[in-house]
DNA sequence: GCCGTTTTCGGCCCGACTGTTTTCAGTCG
């Protein structure tokens, strides 16, 4: 979970609310961590995570539901939350328990957690016993072989917590979507290829395209004769630094780049974007990166129910779980099985009474539901509506006519636009937005603004010749302006007048970082406010596994961008699909749609390769359950010019 | 800590794997 450092936030001078939804659901969350440290009932810990992960996705105003005491109605919010939150929201002042909790937890405790196989239990376990209280004093106590003589402990216990340790300093845990779904998809195609596989399958976080991936699930169907053989395979395929164990019916490893048939290279990576995740040794780390993986291999008949497990999430499973319990079902990875013939038996014995599914959708359909799109399998509301015939109709990369927000070497970008106009078209594309750099932001050779009008004649003259001959694609010009002092942007009003759209955005990181929510949110709703403004640019500025974005309040911003719309002014909010941003959040996409503001998927292109960095925005895009008529990109350039020509 | 026409206590999803045990606890997904 999202959530910088583990304090707890001060309440802001202008309240109530003296928090906002944000800030409660990231406390909510700690205080479940520090209570697992404590070792704390696991059914309380879940009440705290259920209930910040319910007001993380709340669309109703907070404040709102504490002063009219609605709050203590909400699903997983009793009279203990209830009690806490109305006090901190209402007066600005945390419960003492979890100002104790935060006092009390040495922040290291919370840094060991990373360890890969080190829970709560065996962390306070060590701090108690032993005084450790930190990444480096574990190291030591395991270095003098303090560890092992403890009781449930061991040799081998003592020495995976030192390789746990080398991991963590080596790698984060969790790779970008785009890193995940090369290594992911290489080992899969290696898998199915091999004598026995009746289907091999990518589940997982990486099946529901989540922004960054654990580790990789493969699921794998193969007949009960083969079973061995294929094991054997697998283990001895290329790629695979080591086995961390090999059971019956799981293969658990880690890959690394020998996996890849080609070379391995991270292609072009924008100087912004760089620094923020660790400048030019960044392309030798992930050339030497790894990733966790686990190989499931089950039976053909079993295997829709396998797949639909380890695609999961988590929350998902319970909430499908918890469906199969109402209907005297049991769910699990083996099948879904009739409680009253299942009895005392367990996992695959319990599993031959199982209901047949031919596929997923069968599974979906035994629970009176259409079949879930693995992207929405989150617990975020896809099970109701499954029930009740309204899922989303996705959209999908052929819905896409084009995309704004794209550089050329006028600014910080490789191509010409020539080329990428050349690019566009030979993609299929039906218009592309050209929005390079403004001055302000030197590092990107922002464009002056006669440069800039200079770049305006050029496709001017290009749609014109278009036109001409008779070829349906157009250009449309824009800027990327930077967000300056006060929300102003970064050429005079004149000159921004003769684009077709500007797209606003923060660069000025260090500067955002440093103020609170409340004043980001205050500036941005300015430079929405100008009539220039189309496209909020990555709305908060994040760089995954590099850099937390700064704070925003981005249910007011779209509320107030949504006013806008409302009132036939065309306002868009961005979802960039640069891999390294995926920036508007999937979790806040549904959202948007919810109150009509536009979502405009933007590749954010630096090159020609860069365009097709727009793939990673349609799989964020139908996580947040955007359909084609939510975006600006499926509409043809002929209607987007006339979106676009209302705006002022 | 939450929840409830099987309700105010006793549940709370379920199983695999590992390392430590000799029947199980911790961790993970």
């Amino acid at each position: 979970m999202a959530g910088g450092t583990f304090a707890l936030p001060k309440p802001r001078p202008t309240g109530p609310p003296f928090f906002s939804r944000n800030q409660v659901a990231n406390v909510l969350h700690q205080v479940a961590v520090l209570l697992e440290l404590q070792g704390a009932n696991v059914f309380r810990v879940r009440s705290y995570q259920n209930a910040s992960r319910m007001l993380g996705s709340l669309t109703e105003d907070l404040g709102e539901l504490v002063a009219s005491g609605e709050i203590f109605d909400m699903k997983g919010i009793g009279k203990g939350l209830g009690s806490a939150l109305s006090q901190a929201i209402g007066e600005g002042k945390w419960p003492d328990d979890w100002v104790e909790l935060h006092t009390s937890t040495p922040p290291g405790l919370i840094e060991m957690l990373g360890i890969p196989g080190l829970g709560p239990k065996r962390i306070k376990l060590m701090a108690d016993e032993l005084g450790v209280d930190s990444v480096a004093s574990l190291k030591q106590a395991a270095l003098d072989n303090k560890i092992a003589p403890m009781k449930g402990f061991g040799a081998k216990s003592q020495q995976r917590m030192l390789d746990g340790i080398e991991l963590l300093s080596r790698f984060r845990a969790r790779r970008r979507l785009d890193i995940g779904l090369r290594y992911g998809e290489a080992f899969q195609r290696k898998i199915a290829a091999l004598d026995g596989v009746h289907r091999a399958t990518l589940a997982g976080s990486a099946r529901r395209r989540k922004d960054t991936i654990g580790d990789l699930d493969v699921v794998v169907a193969v007949d009960d004769a083969d079973h061995e053989m294929v094991a054997n395979a697998i283990l001895n395929l290329s790629g695979i630094a080591d086995v961390k164990g090999a059971g019956d019916s799981k293969i658990s490893l880690i890959l690394d780049t020998t996996i890849f048939d080609e070379s391995f290279t991270v292609g072009h990576i924008d100087p912004n974007v760089l620094d923020a995740i660790g400048g030019d040794d960044y392309e030798q780390l992930e050339a030497g990166g790894t990733i966790d993986a686990q190989v499931r291999l089950v039976p053909p008949h079993v295997e829709p129910f396998t797949l639909a497990y380890f695609t999961g999430s988590k929350e998902h499973n319970i909430a499908m779980r918890q469906r199969a319990i109402d209907r005297g079902l049991r769910l699990n990875e083996f099948g879904l099985i009739p409680e009253a013939m299942a009895g005392e038996l367990k996992g695959m014995e319990a599993a031959v009474h199982s209901l047949s599914a031919a596929d997923e959708a069968a599974i979906y359909a035994h629970l009176d539901l259409a079949y879930v799109p693995p992207e929405l399998r989150e617990d975020m509301g896809e099970v109701d509506a499954a029930a009740s015939g309204s899922l989303p109709n996705l959209i999908q990369m052929g819905d896409i006519r084009g995309a704004l927000h794209n550089h050329t070497t006028l600014s910080d970008g490789e191509a010409s636009l020539e080329l990428m106009a050349d690019t566009a078209r030979k993609m299929g594309w039906n218009w592309l937005g050209i929005a390079d750099h403004s001055p302000t932001l030197k590092i990107a050779n922002g464009a002056s603004s006669a440069d800039l009008l200079e770049q305006g004649r050029t496709i001017k003259a290009y749609n014109a010749s278009w036109a001409e001959e008779g070829v349906d694609f157009r250009l449309f010009h824009g800027v990327e302006s930077d967000i300056l002092e006060g929300g102003k942007l970064d050429h005079p009003d004149d000159v921004l007048a003769e684009l077709d759209y500007v797209v606003a955005s923060v660069h000025a990181m260090t500067k955002w970082r440093g103020r609170d929510e409340v004043e980001n949110t205050e500036e941005l709703l300015k430079v929405i406010d100008h009539p220039a403004t189309t496209v909020l640019g990555h709305p908060t500025g994040r760089i995954l596994q590099g850099r937390e974005g700064y704070e925003v309040d981005l249910f007011t911003v779209l509320e107030h961008m949504a006013e806008h719309n409302d009132n036939g002014r065309l306002k868009a909010i961005e979802l960039n699909a640069s891999p390294y941003r995926l920036d508007l959040d999937w979790r806040l996409c549904k959202h948007a749609k919810g109150l009509g503001v536009p979502v405009a998927i933007n590749p954010d292109a630096h090159s020609i390769r860069g365009l097709s960095d727009i793939a990673y925005g349609v799989m964020t895009a139908r996580k947040g359950w955007i359909e084609a008529h939510d975006t600006l990109n499926a509409l043809d350039g002929a209607t987007l010019a006339e979106h676009m020509r209302q705006r002022a």
